[in-house]
DNA sequence: GCTTGATCTAGCCCGCGCTCTAGGTCCTAG
DNA sequence: CTAGGACCTAGAGCGCGGGCTAGATCAAGC
């Protein structure tokens, strides 16, 4: 039930079960074996010899910036490069940075779309209150369009 | 080509053909006929006696808001809700007002969530902009944790 | 030893939001 | 009259991001 909380003979230090690092991340285990199936982390998870997964907590400090990526909608695919970027050792700076900027641009943009958007929501949200206040119906969507 | 910009029997005045409401909306056409079978409309889209979908500008106006949205993540299924709101007419302001704020809420909580992340990533974007310059590699994520 | 819960692999399934295809019809220009 | 583009319906397909199951193994407590 509790697993190795420090003391089994496979597990390092502060190794890590698949179950605590889902608490951890937030992310569901199975999230986390389909995550590894798709190449996203930065190094061989490696296992127990009864085979069971044991994180680091480097690999949970990952999985955690992984979790504001993918928030964020960078696409598995995306996070998938830059990790093999990062995989592939020192040298590739630029293109971590070109990636990340990409994305730091591209989220930049989102926020201004849903700042848009919500003010047209705000708007109509302000419309139905003043209707509902005074009793008119002004600016209302008819149940069929006027004609 | 130019289809009937005014002057056909069968379009009323100012009736846009389908391919010019996916103009005016930035919607496929093929978006367009998804939204009416998935009941996003606010009426019965009338056809020409040849079968062809002859939309008003109102419902340009309403596609429009529902853009916005879906832009913002309204799914779907809760802009069919809120369509039948309206399509049943008055009365019934206060549940449409009710999905609309949380709507709106659910826009906010997610700006927040976005502007956390942007503050992460461009953490990120800053670290390596000093590693690139100073030649440091402080706070870099190594090809393998070090264990 | 036995039970119990966490984990394993492999692989199929799902919801969402369109997108595209097939096979036709309409209709306007030349 | 003919060509060709816009449009029609019905329905299959797809990309994404996981979720879920089956059937087995592992490990900890009693």
């Amino acid at each position: 039930m509790s697993e190795d909380a420090g003391g089994s003979p496979d597990a390092d230090v502060d190794g890590l079960s698949i179950g605590r690092v889902a608490e951890a991340t937030g992310l569901s285990v199975h999230a986390l074996r389909f995550f590894e199936r798709e190449g996203l982390f930065l190094r061989e998870i490696p296992r127990t010899s009864g085979g069971r997964r044991v994180y680091a907590r480097t690999d949970v400090d990952w999985l955690i910036l992984c979790g504001r990526l993918r928030l964020s909608g960078m696409p598995i695919a995306t996070i998938r490069e830059f990790a093999a970027l990062i995989r592939s050792g020192p040298g590739n700076e630029r293109e971590r940075l070109a990636l990340l900027q990409e994305h730091e641009r591209d989220v930049r943009a989102k926020l201004d779309e849903l700042n848009a958007c919500l003010e047209v929501i705000h708007g109509k949200v302000v419309t139905y209150e003043q209707h509902l206040n005074d009793g008119t119906a002004a600016g209302l969507w008819a149940p069929q369009p006027t004609r």
